[in-house]
DNA sequence: CATTAAATGCAACAATGTTGCATTTGAAAA
DNA sequence: TTTTCAAATGCAACATTGTTGCATTTAATG
C-alpha cells in the first residue's frame, strides 16, 4: 500500500498525518497477522516506545486500526481494512519458532451458544511445529 | 466447600496438598467471578506473590483451575469441577466478566496440515458475552 | 509567516509475570 | 515412627508490557 494511500486514509480520518501514523499504518496494513507493541518495535526500530503506544492508541480511536488481547495477555493491532481478511482463516502457530502461518482450510462453523449468550468472535488457533522447524530437529 | 473436600479434589488430581493449595482453590470456588492474581493477593495477604503464581499455575496444570485473559490483558482463574474433562470440549471466554463455559458442542476436527507441519494442539475459542453480562449491559 | 492544538521524545513509574536459588515440607518408603 | 527426597515455598532480582508528566517540536490552518 503506497504512502500517499495511507496518509489520505490517515487524514480521513480526522487526525493529522504524521510520519509515525503512516508508518505504523504501513506495516498494520502489510501485517499477516495481528502486531504487538514488541513486533512494532522491531519493525521501526526508530520509532520511541511510548509514542508508539500513542500512535497506536490514536489509530485506535480514529478507526484505523482494531485492538484486541492475544491468548498471552498482549495487545496486538490490525489495520481494521485487514481485519475481515483475516477473520476467515486458520491460524498455525509454530511453538518453536513462533511464526505463525495462515491454513487454506476455512475455519469450522461457530457452535451453539446456551440462551442469552452473545457471539463476538471466534478463534481456531492450532498450535505445533512448522515444516522448517520440523527439519532442524 | 470444605477443606477436607478441598484437599481430597487436590490429593485426587495427584498433586501435593498444600496450605497454599487448598487456600486458593477454597476461594476460586468461592468465587462468583473468575479471580486475577490481584484479587487473589487482596483475599490472602499473607500468601507470597511468587508462591500464588506458582499454586495457580501448578492448579491449572492439574485440570483444577482455568486460565482466561480478560479484556484487559490480565490473566483470570476460575474453579473448574473436577468431574469434568476440558480437552475435549469447546470454550466460551465472557470478554466481559472473564469467565469460562465449557459448550456441550464437540470441537471440530483438526484441519490438514501443509506436508512436514507437526500438529501438537487444538485450541477452538469462541469468545463473547455471557448471559448474565448481557443480562447487566 | 505566525499561531496553536496536537504529537513527540524522554524519564520515571506502575502493573503483571518470571527465574534462580536456598530452605522447608508433604507423603511415601524404610 | 523416622527417614528421605522430590516438590513446594519464600525471597530477591529481573523481565515484559503498558502509563503518566512535562518540556519541546510539528502539522495544519488563517
Amino acid at each position: 500500500m503506497d504512502d500517499s494511500v495511507v496518509s489520505a486514509q490517515i487524514r480521513a480520518a480526522g487526525v493529522k498525518v504524521t510520519p509515525g501514523r503512516v508508518r505504523v499504518l504501513v506495516a498494520l496494513l502489510a501485517a499477516a497477522q495481528p502486531l504487538s507493541h514488541a513486533d512494532l518495535e522491531a519493525l521501526l526500530p526508530d520509532a520511541d516506545r511510548v509514542t508508539l503506544y500513542r500512535v497506536l492508541d490514536s489509530l485506535v480511536a480514529c478507526g484505523l486500526a482494531l485492538k484486541a488481547v492475544d491468548p498471552r495477555g498482549v495487545f496486538r493491532f490490525s489495520a481494521s481494512s485487514t481485519q475481515r481478511e483475516h477473520s476467515s482463516h486458520i491460524h498455525f502457530r509454530c511453538t518453536y519458532c513462533g511464526g505463525v502461518f495462515c491454513l487454506k482450510a476455512a475455519p469450522p462453523p461457530p457452535p451453539k451458544l446456551p440462551r442469552g449468550f452473545r457471539l463476538a468472535e471466534v478463534e481456531y488457533d492450532v498450535r505445533g511445529v512448522c515444516a522448517s522447524c520440523a527439519a532442524h530437529t
